[in-house]
Parts: structure tokens; sequence; C-alpha cells
DNA sequence: CGAATAGTGTCTCTGAGACATTATAGG
DNA sequence: CCTATAATGTCTCAGAGACACTATTCG
């Protein structure tokens, strides 16, 4: 990362845009602000000078939603080509997964932000812009360019989901095989065969018994899992 | 992608790194500059005020490899926390992909280039920093993080390779099977079944056959292939 | 005809879906 | 005992590896 020549470099302004997402009643949630002109908009600011990146992200989840330390993965840095005035912006989007009860303990805190039922059009890993619904199914309007940033967030999240431990940030520390296959089902959109995911995940080696079981349930209680991750991983 | 408040935003300087790749005779090789200092590097530049930052990827392989037009892909963006004086800087690097043909015709103009063997030290997708072979099999020595972006870009290519048409990148346009395989198994590091491997290709729909042979060999040609993506992807 | 590689047929094994069955909690 | 869900056993099927065999070109 050394390299000197740099004449006539762009000065550009960075910023920061999160896409937090996390599971609400079965279903994958996106966290938005708004709406400001009719439009709801991922949650974002400008980097702050002598500000890493990765420490805006969790700056911006803590002072706009109140949640304090949460999963972040750098998902893509776009180009705004903004021929009006002012200096050039380039924004560089995190990728935020929460577990749902830590979503609903940032909500009750009331910090005026909207979540939003995030639906996929598209099957597999096509690819392309999402919709996003409120409680009531009815579509909201999202800011230029936000639909096809969730699409990205979705698509990276099916991409990743089988082959690392992506699908674990969106769980409390323990949980069920069923609240996991439930994560499962959400984010590739799909059914899942219960005995089949069952064997796949505990065949992966990253699950670990508690011996605990879940309570409050008038049915067989089932048994808690923590997510541990392999060795050498 | 519209946001308004922007008070005491960091202006920084943005550049961009090229990670190229082609495979020459039978594994994968990396583009790189110098020596500068002793260390070889990733080739890159400045991000140019009012360029689009794909155009700026490909303006760097037009100018420092005298190459045209190549597959670039968006790899990460790194936050080079440089204490040092001067505007902070963020760099942008682009996974670019080359065929061994074009790489050769870019050696042949002379540009000063350096073409080392990537070897990854790693299975599967571990991930990790790699090393850089010259052709003596001797170890190069990079310049500080590009061994770890080095790893990154070939930790992508084998995450999308078996969903993606990223290998067809790596060839001419027209190809034969074993060319192919041989992309696979440079990238993948390990080798593949023949027959299985057939079948995968041929089954996924990607793959138009020409009718052509390939010329030259003192034994059975070949059939030349074509890539043709899917309706629909 | 021999050498070298292209291309194919077939057996087997593994991993996942389908489905049925047993286990355990509350009422 | 009934209900609802957890957890498991088993059958089947699809995809991939292993291996052997046939096909085709040059010399």
């Amino acid at each position: 990362m050394s390299d000197t020549k740099s004449k006539g470099a762009a000065l550009v302004e960075i910023r920061v845009r999160l896409i937090a997402l996390a599971l609400i009643e079965d279903s994958i949630a996106a966290l938005l602000t708004g709406p400001t002109d009719g439009a709801y908009a991922l949650p974002g600011d400008g980097l702050q000078p002598g500000e890493a990146l990765e420490d805006a992200a969790q700056r911006i989840l803590q002072t706009q939603a109140g949640i304090d330390q949460a999963y972040a993965e750098q998902l893509y840095t776009f180009d705004d080509v903004n021929p009006a005035a002012g200096p050039r912006v380039v924004t560089i989007a995190y990728l935020v997964l929460l577990s749902g009860d830590v979503l609903a303990r940032s909500l009750r805190s009331g910090k005026g932000l909207t979540v939003a039922d995030v639906v996929v059009p598209w099957a597999e890993e096509t690819g392309g812009p999402v919709e996003v619904h409120d409680a009531g199914q009815s579509p909201l309007k999202l800011a230029e360019g936000d639909a096809h940033v969730l699409g990205q967030a979705m698509l990276r999240l099916r991409g990743k989901l089988d082959y690392s431990a992506v699908g674990f940030a969106l769980l409390p520390e323990r949980f069920t095989l069923r609240q996991l296959q439930d994560v499962h089902e959400a984010i590739l959109g799909v059914c899942l065969n219960k005995p089949a995911f069952r064997r796949r995940m505990l065949d992966k080696g990253w699950l670990e018994a508690t011996g605990e079981r879940e309570a409050g349930a008038s049915f067989r209680p089932a048994e808690l899992y923590r997510y541990r991750p392999r060795k050498g991983a």
C-alpha cells in the first residue's frame, strides 16, 4: 500500500451508508430513515477526519439507532456521479446484521427509524432491486438507488449463507435449530427440509449444544445451541 | 443515494489499484510494477476529477499495461490509515482478469511491468496472504499489504468460480474444455476429474460448441467452445 | 501401428429431499 | 389422551469422483 506519485488526484467526500438487516417475524427487515421528501433512505453519514471506515459504520449505528456493537462487513463502494455543485461524493456501503431482539430494543428507545420488510422479487442469485413493505404490506418509496443497494446486500447474504457464519449474526447468542432454519429460509426465500437442514448444520461443526432448552412453549421445548467458530477459521 | 447533511466530512484522495491476473503456463500470474525500493507493487493511480471509478481502472490498465479493455470488478475499499502528512487516502481495489494471450501481447509491447506467479499457501476458502514467485520460483518481495490484497482477490475468484462466469474472463474467446479445466484447477489449486468437470460445465448451459477444432497439435484436436451467457443472467 | 490426448459410458459413493415415526412438553 | 412441535430413522434420487474404454489426429 505504498505509492508516491499523486499529481492532480481528485479530492472527494466519503460517505458511509448502512444496510442494517434483522429477522422480524420470520422475514428480513431493513432499518430506514425518513421519510424525507416522501422517500425512505438507508442511514448514513459523512466520514469524519481521522475516523476509520469501520468505525464510522459503528458510530452511525450507535448515533442513529442506539445500537452499540454489531456485525458489519463492507459491501460495495459507489461512485455517486453527482454532477451538481459541491465536492464529489463516494459512498461506501456496509452490511450490518442484527439479531431481532437488539433491533426491537433499538426501536423501543425511539430514535425515529423505520423498520421495513424486504421483499426479494427474484429467485436464487439473479440479483436486482428489491422492494420494501411496511407492516401492512404496502410498498414504501425508497430513495434513488437504495433498492439496488439493498438488492446487493440480499445477494451477498444469499451467496455467503452456507459457507460462512453470517446466518448467526441475525440470531441472539443462544438459539434453536428452528430459529436458524427460519433465518435461512427468510434469506433464501425458499422452504427447507427440516431433517436435511439439521444434518447439514450439525455436520459443519459450527454448533455447540448448550444443554438448555427454550422456555415458555406449550409443547416440547427445543434445545438451545450456540455458534462456535471452528478452529482455523 | 440522496442525502443532504454533510457537515465536517473529511475530504480524501481516492486511489484505484488493480489486481490484474492471467493464466500463464497453467498457473495464475499477477501484473506488478517495480521493483521500487526493493519491493514490487500492484499497479495503481489517483482518481482524476470527473472520472468514474470503473473508468479509472480501465485507464490505468491502458496506461500502465497497454491493454485496451478487460473484465474488471470492484474488490474492496481500503482505508489507508496513513498518519503521515498530506491528505488521507482511500484505496479502491479492482480485480482485472485477462486472457493469457492479451497479457503476452502487453508484455511484448514492453511497458516495464513484471509478471509473477501467484502461490496460494492456504486451502479452500481459508484466506490470507499469498506469495508471488518469479519464473525461477524465487519469492519476490511485495509492498506492504499487497500480499493480503492479492489473497483477497484469489479468495474472491475461488468463491465465484463455479456460480459465475469469471473463469471465462481468463480465456480467449474460443477455448477448449481442457483449457477451461486448467483455469479452474489453477484457481482452486486442486486437480479435477475430467468427465465430471465436462458434465458440470456443459450442464450449466454456458458453453456453445463452435464446431471448430484446435490446430497444431500432434494428437486428436479438441473442439473449441465459446462462452455464451444464459438468457436471464 | 504407436503415441498422445479428446471424449464417453458406467459404477459407486455421498449429500440432500421426502416421508414417516418416535419423543416430550402443556392442557 | 390430545395437540403441537422437537428430533430422528430410512428410502430414494441427483450430482460428482473413479476408472476404463473408445475415438481421432500425427508421424
